[in-house]
DNA sequence: AAGGAGGGCAACCGCCTTCAA
DNA sequence: CTTGAAGGCGGTTGCCCTCCT
């Protein structure tokens, strides 16, 4: 009827798809917070390409923009490291760079700090284990994981998550470099180090967040690996701290100010 | 400055479901 | 119960903009 009377050389179906997907005052503009993407992530895991229950998950955000985003930004990045979306290297790929990457960036952009103490339940991407093996990206060995660290009780960028190669400890610096395949696709993932460590399974250590002699710089091992290239378009943040709050808390994080 | 390439995103397509007549 | 319109949703297309050469 609205397409009719207002004479639009639209159907009632496009009207609809407009309102819904551009004009609705609700609508949220700009790119995706970090939180959001995260949240994205966490959801896909869990649900596939349900993307209007995703959206439903985000407030102001449309199962399209989801969706595209998704093509886009993700599948882009899994093409360009030849990994198969959907697959358990693209997994694997995105609980151990792409989730903790957008962690630090959400740390980065929150102005209140927080302590990560522990995680009693993981977020989809993580399989939570209470192994503790030793992480390094240099030749010094990341040594005694345990204990109490004021390490870990500044900002949020103490949250870094050891990814932690399992079964067998071994140093991050024996893993593949990816920073010299920038332009071209790496196959990094398929040699046998990556196939022997970090794509069996990427642990995330839930004890380990107050480590005395931890060593590593927030995100080190991350940054072993170049990933620069994930190019997670950062949004000028519109993050408040009570959504902060909220978000760790709902996913099990137990999060002191 | 021009044009080609690539990316982002709104819009469209097609199939399935729901609902009212 | 049937049928057709409308809604819902995932996949795809194409336009437009930016960047690079």
């Amino acid at each position: 009827m609205l397409a009719k009377r207002a004479g639009l050389k639209r159907t009632g179906k496009s009207c609809r798809l407009r309102w819904l997907n551009y004009l609705r005052p609700d609508i949220k503009r700009g790119n995706l917070t970090p939180q959001e993407q995260l949240l994205i992530l966490e959801l896909h895991a869990k649900w596939g390409n349900r993307w209007s229950k995703i959206a439903q998950q985000l407030p102001g955000r449309t199962d399209n923009e989801i969706k595209n985003y998704w093509r886009t930004r993700v599948q882009k990045q899994a093409r360009q490291l030849n990994i198969e979306s959907g697959s358990k290297k693209f997994l694997d790929a995105v609980r151990c760079f792409w989730m903790p990457r957008l962690l630090q960036k959400i740390d980065q952009t929150s102005s209140n700090h927080y302590s990560l103490i522990t995680m009693d339940e993981n977020p989809a991407y993580f399989s939570a284990s209470p192994t503790v093996t030793s992480l390094s990206t240099s030749s010094t060995p990341v040594g005694d994981l345990t204990g109490a660290s004021n390490q870990f009780k500044g900002n949020l960028s103490s949250m870094s998550i050891p990814i932690i190669p399992s079964p067998d400890s071994m140093k991050i610096s024996q893993l593949p470099e990816i920073s010299e395949h920038t332009t071209s696709p790496s196959n990094a993932f398929d040699n046998n180090v990556y196939n022997n460590s970090i794509h069996d399974s990427c642990y995330v250590d839930t004890n380990s967040y107050n480590m005395e002699g931890f060593n590593l710089g927030p995100m080190s091992a991350i940054e072993t690996y170049d990933i620069s290239q994930f190019d997670f378009h950062m949004a000028n943040s519109e993050w408040v701290n009570g959504q902060h709050d909220r978000y760790f808390m709902e996913h099990g994080y137990n999060v002191t100010v």
